[in-house]
DNA sequence: TACCGCTACAACGTAACACTAGGTACCGGT
DNA sequence: ACCGGTACCTAGTGTTACGTTGTAGCGGTA
């Protein structure tokens, strides 16, 4: 991946994964693939389980083990309320960032 | 500042001082002052010079020192070509991230 | 003259995070 | 018995922004 995209993913990520738990319940093999279909190719597994771990620590998300018809047990993971109030907080760091961005790109200074 | 903020910069902070560079040479200190008054009330001076020196060991940038009237020289840097070129690249890896983003917002997965 | 505040730059150590590169384990099909 | 796909985990590395501190020139003021 290009360096510019692996630091700019720096804080985003998990943004990008309590995002997606907030819209439904996920283990980690299953977030890896959907956000390489997502068009994410270069994000290494290793680094979404080191970040659900993260945020599991924190108290973001909940976690319940469910048995998989092949392979070990999914570590299944849902965003509870701290983690929405997280996730809520994200959005608007975001906005403000993107906003400034936008208009740096539009008006060349 | 919030630690989301301070991550969610890494990477977008050198996007960000290369797209002001586009619009016209600044230095150092320059830039900190208008990065404050557009809202990023808490980035560090020295965190701006640290990556003024990290572009221009990349040679992402042109410095001419420029004597002021108060206080030592200035550096004052402009983005060349290699930098244009560089904060294209970085416009098309933000507006990829930025994408997803708006698509989680709003589809809410 | 002595001092303070603003301008301008630089250096040092720290914390957080994504990456690389492995490893463990379970299952079905050949 | 073996391999590929599923599913999870860990150790070490590099990059980056932060906090703090230091240097230095200049103008104003007491």
């Amino acid at each position: 991946m290009s360096k510019q995209a692996t630091e700019m993913l720096k804080g985003t990520l998990e943004g990008i994964v309590l995002a997606i738990l907030a819209g439904r319940s996920a283990y980690g093999y299953e977030i890896t693939t959907w956000l390489r279909d997502q068009g994410f190719t270069d994000i290494a597994e290793g680094t979404i389980y080191a970040l659900l771990i993260r945020i599991e620590q924190r108290g973001l998300v909940d976690v319940e083990k469910v048995p998989s018809e092949k392979g070990p047990p999914r570590k299944v993971y849902s965003l509870n309320a701290q983690g929405q109030e997280y996730l809520n907080e994200f959005w608007r760091t975001w906005s403000f960032l993107s906003d400034r961005l936008e208009q740096l790109r539009d008006e060349g200074a």
